[in-house]
DNA sequence: CTGGTCATTTTTTTT
DNA sequence: AAATGACCAG
């Protein structure tokens, strides 16, 4: 097979290693690539799907599922670079996440599974509404019964498979009864509203595979050669799904690594990666163990922390990218320090080793940490990013916005017309909206139906009506712009593409959303009439993603067939403007935090350990080292969450490229109260050899931070440094306004500036970062 | 029916 | 520290 590839030309002289070639070069069978940090696993992959296109299998037979939308337009592309474009080599090929493939699957299989086409996606805040409304509906007050624990144990149920019939069949205690009544209870709520939760988009493409046996062939037969990346943190029903796609063929190549598997709580279950050969018998197995990416003192930690995990398979790390720096461990006053110290670092690394702002990222266990960091990144005029790929669509007003579209896209989704129907204010208060409601339910409609007819509806006042007439006559107008779309094949795409922003931009027009914003002048109006334009123009640079998948359902020729050379013909037919939406509608509602990573714009990035899974930055610094944190409290009982904790740990080192900060703030405040930390286990966990130690908590002069945090910026600190570097030889003595006089023992241009240790005769040996100590020197 | 204020509450990570 | 929810006045 080898000898295969390097005649092609494709693989040969891209510095592949021979175990990455091997991974690459394998066709058919399974395969389980466990891949560890920095090994190359991307590069393998995206090489592998050139290979088999190249040797000859069409790209509509390929399929690979990856964990967030990034990872799958990063593999994209790196692909599209590894084929001649001219040939069009990736058409047909599908790169997706395995929720937006379920989606796609449900939308176009809806009638066997018992679905409508249109069904709207819910968020996590959707699905808390509807476990509300559930649960008032099953009359539990939900003081003991939280819909977040609910909701948790749905979606567990939903993850393993279990709908809401199999989980009651097997419902055996008072507390799983419960949750058996709500989760019906919810169950048929979504269905009233034709609306899915993430969980639903795999639990029912899972049963369509396996209660459906003509579909299951027919996607059997597309996708002939299956691939899924993050294996280590896919959940039972994923496994069934990669399962039945494989079954016949075979041909399953999965790659992961089990000491990244992070997603546990979430219903990932490590052993899809760790028994992979007792499903596969005949599975080949290649080990990339060497590491490309980390230097060998920061994989030395990453490999110290990970060995203390009892329940794993020992693995070789290894790097030849040579001995690189020690990484730094420090331990500040608070996260208002934390954070500086942080900056300091980075700017230091900016400033002198010219690494780009693009290259660094900090990384924290909980997003609360996010707020100091941004706080001192904006002031010393830091460029940064959050990954949070959700939060421009968290905004009050653009969701508003999007339930508009929502509505306009599914009307039987009460929940969401709820949200809209007086937003802006029209009149429709709580008693009328409360009638309409009654009168949907009496009727065994949905309330848009009833809405329709609420000159029917009792005890409605006039004025109450004319308000619902005039909301639904506004709607309809809308509904009659996407039908005329369905119906006639638009035939100039340009104008087509702008429809679709014309339509989001007339709903929030003509629903009053823009007025209710232009009548106040102040900043906040503002920004939000700025985010519905945002709005817009995303609309109008969104691309329908799935033009392959189009050009199959239109035309009578299956894709396999059609002419490869004759791509016009694909283009012909733009979506019709209700596909527009509902694809649009779904590529939101499946946006993650880390899909908003975007290095061209040249800032550091902040987020959590979870959303740098995949990643990589020549600067790390990993913020709240502390016991509470990292490990979090909430996995400190059970061994097997404390392993991931250890693996979250693991992850967040092994991105680092070339330097690694650890930072513990002394005292920290969280939820308004303050208060002193212990340093997290896992550094105690690396030996003093690899790892480099300092505490700033309360050596520089606690006066000095504390009464004058803003007056002193880090810049100046900085320059103070530098400048003081060279005034404190080894040797000399100096004064400390609190710990008196003592005798410098050696001076360190460490980390974030120059580091002292200095021997008082009041304390001891301390240690001192020169640019916070006010340091006299005496002569 | 609307829009305020006050009190209470935060389970970590997310498709 | 911030966000939700209950309650109340207009």
């Amino acid at each position: 097979m080898a000898e295969n590839t390097v005649s092609t030309g494709s693989t040969a002289g891209n510095g592949l290693t021979e175990v990455q070639q091997q991974a690459v070069t394998h066709l058919d069978g399974p395969l389980l690539v466990l891949a560890g940090p920095g090994s190359g696993k991307t590069t393998v992959v995206t090489h592998r799907i050139a290979h088999l296109v190249q040797q000859g299998i069409p790209p509509w037979h390929i399929l690979a599922l990856t964990f967030t939308n990034k990872a799958a337009g990063e593999m994209r592309e790196r692909i599209e670079t590894l084929l001649p474009d001219e040939q069009h080599h990736q058409r047909g090929l599908t790169v997706c996440t395995f929720h937006s493939f379920c989606a796609r699957l449900l939308r176009r299989y809806a009638e066997f599974a018992d679905l409508s086409p249109q069904y709207t996606i819910y968020d996590a805040a959707d699905q808390r509404d509807a476990i509300k409304k559930s649960l008032s509906s099953v009359e539990l007050n939900s003081k003991n019964w939280t819909p977040a624990s609910i909701g948790g144990a749905i979606s567990n149920a939903k993850n393993q498979l279990l709908d809401a019939e199999a989980y009651a069949a097997q419902a055996g205690d008072f507390y799983t009864r419960t949750i058996a009544k709500v989760y019906t209870a919810y169950q048929n709520l979504l269905h009233q509203n034709n609306a899915l939760d993430f969980d639903d988009l795999l639990l029912i493409s899972a049963k369509l595979l396996s209660q459906q046996d003509e579909v299951c062939h027919e996607l059997r037969m597309r996708y002939q050669y299956l691939l899924v990346d993050e294996y280590q943190d896919t959940n039972h029903t994923q496994f069934i799904i990669a399962h039945m796609l494989a079954a016949e063929h075979q041909n399953i190549c999965v790659v992961g690594d089990p000491d990244q598997s992070i997603y546990g709580w979430r219903g990932a279950d490590i052993r899809n990666i760790l028994e992979f050969e007792e499903h596969f018998p005949k599975a080949k197995v290649i080990a990339l163990g060497e590491n490309f990416r980390s230097t060998s003192y920061i994989l030395q930690v990453a490999d110290e922390i990970i060995q203390h995990n009892q329940l794993r398979k020992h693995k070789e790390l290894f790097t030849n990218l040579g001995e690189g720096e020690k990484p730094q461990m420090v331990t500040c006053v608070d996260e208002h320090h934390e954070a500086e110290m942080i900056i300091d670092e980075f700017r230091r690394r900016h400033e002198n080793d010219s690494i780009a702002w693009k290259d660094m990222a900090v990384l924290y266990r909980i997003n609360a940490l996010s707020r100091v960091l941004e706080n001192v990144f904006r002031q010393e005029g830091i460029p940064y990013v959050i990954a949070r790929g959700t939060a421009f669509y968290e905004r009050k007003e653009i969701k508003d916005a999007l339930a508009y579209l929502r509505f306009l896209a599914n009307p039987q989704d009460n929940l969401t017309l709820n949200r809209i129907i007086n937003v802006p204010t029209r009149g429709i208060g709580k008693t009328s909206w409360n009638r309409v409601e009654v009168n949907a339910q009496r009727n065994q409609m949905s309330m848009w139906q009833a809405m329709l007819q609420a000159g029917r509806i009792d005890g409605l006042s006039p004025r109450a009506i004319k308000a619902l007439t005039a909301f639904s006559k506004m709607v309809s107008h809308w509904h009659s712009i996407l039908e005329t779309s369905d119906s006639k094949p638009q035939e100039d795409p340009v104008i087509h593409a702008g429809q679709f922003a014309d339509l989001v931009e007339r709903v929030i027009r003509e629903s009053g959303l823009e007025g209710m914003h232009q009548q106040q002048k102040n900043e906040e109006d503002q920004q939000r009439l700025a985010n519905l334009a945002e709005l817009v123009s995303a609309a109008a640079e969104f691309s329908y993603p799935f033009q392959d998948e189009l050009a199959e359902m239109n035309s009578d020729t299956p894709l396999a067939e059609q002419s490869v050379d004759n791509p016009e013909k694909m283009q012909a037919n733009l979506p019709p403007l209700r596909m527009q939406l509902q694809a649009y509608l779904e590529s939101v509602a499946l946006v993650s935090d880390a899909d908003a990573i975007d290095p061209s714009l040249g800032a550091v990035t902040l987020m959590t350990l979870h959303a740098a899974k995949g990643l990589e930055y020549e600067v790390i610094a990993m913020a709240g080292m502390e016991e509470g944190l990292l490990p979090h409290m909430n996995s400190m009982v059970e061994d097997s969450k404390m392993e991931e904790e250890r693996r979250l740990c693991f992850v967040g080192i092994t991105r680092a490229k070339r330097s690694l900060l650890l930072t513990q703030a002394g005292t920290r405040t969280l939820r308004g109260k303050r208060e002193p930390t212990i340093p997290s286990r896992f550094l105690r966990e690396c030996s003093a050899d690899t790892i480099m130690r300092a505490d700033f908590s309360e050596d520089h002069g606690g006066d000095d931070y504390l009464d004058t945090p803003m007056t002193h910026t880090s810049r100046e600190r900085q320059a103070d440094c530098d400048v003081s570097a060279g005034e404190f030889p080894v040797g000399c003595m100096v004064r400390h306004p609190k710990f008196g006089v003592g005798r410098v023992e050696g001076v360190m241009r460490r980390a974030r500036g120059s580091t002292a240790r200095i021997y008082f005769e009041s304390v001891g040996l301390k240690t001192l970062v020169l640019a916070y100590a006010k340091l006299t020197p005496l002569s």
